[in-house]
DNA sequence: TTTATTAATCGTAATATTGCAATATAAAAA
DNA sequence: TTTTTATATTGCAATATTACGATTAATAAA
């Protein structure tokens, strides 16, 4: 197999799935991390920043680009990535619901 | 390769990623979900909530258990799991402190 | 003891992911 | 136009993940 049983999963279960995995590579935490610091665009100075290849790079804005959570402007020959706030901020919520779900719980083990 | 570089990034980078990537599968999120839902303790019924066969399952447990965000208590021939609040919520702390850096910005893009 | 019952482990097939070299594409500079 | 610069795409090897049948282990019930 290899291959997830999306089906038998609710929309809710699978979205956040999908956007846990996307942060389930640290390149891609870096990245992200790295767009928040600098406030400002940034380009290819991610290949410098983080030491991996430019296809690799180019491979993980990609994933994150196709989750909406950054977008890119083509500037010249360079692209300029920067975070999709709103998505961001949309993605944050869903994933808050998910993460604060034991609020005012006992266990009994 | 399929094999990540994870000495080029920080602890916190690798942290994230390790937490995030756990919650990148939605048969973990269902079973995190039914634990929190039925406050008190489970043991092999997620076999029947959840539609997958008992040893997968068995091994979704074994990396929830792993991250030290579930516990299992033994109590004849089943075992009681529950989840591990005091762990759930560092890792809580650290997610929060990812997903929050949008706080105060604005982009250029 | 023998027989259920429950969960973990092993082994394995199918598929996905990671990373990069090589190449392609596209715009800017010469 | 030719060359340079910056990024995307392709193709592929190495490794990881998912899922499950078969088996094992361990306790409970008969």
């Amino acid at each position: 197999m290899g291959l997830v049983k999306t089906e038998i999963f609710t929309d809710e279960q699978n979205t956040i799935a999908l956007f846990a995995k996307v942060f389930g590579h640290p390149a891609r935490v870096a990245i992200l991390q790295h767009l928040f610091k600098l406030n400002s665009c940034i380009c290819g100075d991610l290949v410098l920043e983080i030491g991996l290849a430019q296809p690799t790079i180019s491979q993980h804005l990609k994933e994150l680009k196709n989750l909406g959570l950054i977008k890119g402007n083509i500037s010249g020959t360079s692209v300029c990535y920067c975070i999709n706030d709103e998505n961001w901020s949309k993605m944050k919520d869903t994933m808050y619901l998910f993460l604060n779900q034991d609020t005012a719980k006992t266990n009994c083990c």
